[in-house]
DNA sequence: AAAAATTTTTAGACAAGGCTAAATTAATCA
DNA sequence: TGATTAATTTAGCCTTGTCTAAAAATTTTT
């Protein structure tokens, strides 16, 4: 039984493994942990010993066989929580992420699995990411690209957002924008990286760190 | 913010304040706690610094208004838990209590209202016991009584057993008996205050244990 | 009203998880 | 290559919640 603690540790080295590739380095899992390197140091060597990561000395880390089982589980329970937070409870997509925070740790595959039956085995979540299903597989969705690889003159539809920052969603909010909102790309800044864009009727000006966490679809 | 082993606590002195009326002794709560006496006084001097229970060295404790009115919100939390796991995902009534022993401790009021009204106020658990509202309040349901408090000959309806234990559980599933089952007393043994019912056609003898934890409405 | 038994508290220790400051190793640059 | 800088680990301390053993207070018995 891994403590809530050890949990989010996995899920964070699963997280920075997806981007990246490689090991993951001391620094940036505190970082990814708003905590500082010598408690991950700590941290890093228990869950070594127990065998859901490999580590060694100033060589960062990396999920085993195991331990990326076990960061699956938790991401599913995540999702699927949100799903039931939005479908059934009728919650903003915005409002979700922090609750499911706290549900993901719930211990009991059978509430899992007939969440997932009750919910009509839902593939994506609300910000459009995939539900592993109880074997951890889940489809590699239509290729989604982050706004900020758009051309000029290029449209797509959003079908993903990065989950995570509440300041993010206030953000959307403000703008209407949400899974299925179409947005033309109207210029690019080179000297800044920021997009000038059209979204229902109205020019915003997105900076680059917004454009890297809102995902299209091109059409 | 209190933590899990508080919230448990204050809802452990809950329970025995509703059945003895009298200030709860340390090891009294330690027997409930299933821990030592010595960590009740521990935890004990914290929860009344914090002014949620009232607590003097060898008088025992009980909860200040402040307190109580948290420990029904995690009764609450608790109790529409485990509606919705019979209810919505077909859950038998002697498998809910375990996770909702989890699932009282989610942090967030407006999950709590919004699955209340998902579940259509329901007023009672799947255990028959009453489920408090937002305030704090609950109606005091029809007055059931202990199995053991019929008399010979009389004959009466389940509507509540003790919510705990899950051998408890087994054991009135082996006999087929829920919410609803009739039961007629036929005899009673003074000596050791067992007591021999008839139900679905069986008799049975129930030890006093039992019979102390079947709550019945007469017929 | 003592003595004995029971209950409760205190003292000291431990594991988990975190932090700060210091030491060590690795990486970069002149 | 050596010196400097950056990354990482170690050492030592703190808090929470638990435990055991010993001390103190209260209750019960004689
Ligand atoms: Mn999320
Ligand atoms: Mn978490
Ligand atoms: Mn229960
Ligand atoms: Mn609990």
């Amino acid at each position: 039984m891994l403590t809530q603690s050890e949990e989010n540790y996995l899920k964070a080295i699963y997280a920075l493994s997806e981007t990246g590739g490689e090991a993951i380095s001391t620094n940036l899992l505190a970082e990814k942990m708003a905590t500082k390197p010598s408690s991950v140091t700590d941290m890093v060597k228990k869950l070594s010993d127990k065998g859901f990561i490999s580590y060694q000395k100033y060589q960062g880390c990396d999920l085993t066989v195991i331990g990326k089982k076990i960061a699956l589980e938790i991401i599913r329970k995540h999702r699927l929580w949100e799903v039931f937070l939005v479908e059934k409870l009728n919650f903003g997509w915005e409002e979700v992420h922090e609750i499911a925070e706290q549900l993901e740790h719930i211990q009991s595959p059978k509430l899992t699995d007939h969440l997932e039956e009750y919910l009509g085995f839902p593939k994506v979540d609300p910000h459009g990411d995939p539900i592993p299903d109880k074997n951890g597989l889940f489809e590699v969705l239509n290729k989604s690209i982050p706004l900020s690889e758009l051309n000029v003159a290029e449209k797509g539809i959003v079908i993903g957002v990065e989950d995570g920052s509440s300041d993010f969603f206030q953000f959307l909010k403000r703008y209407n924008i949400g899974l299925g909102t179409e947005i033309i790309v109207a210029e690019k800044f080179s000297f800044d990286q920021s997009v000038l864009v059209k979204v229902n009727h109205t020019e915003i000006s997105f900076s680059s760190l917004v454009s890297n966490k809102i995902f299209i679809q091109k059409r």
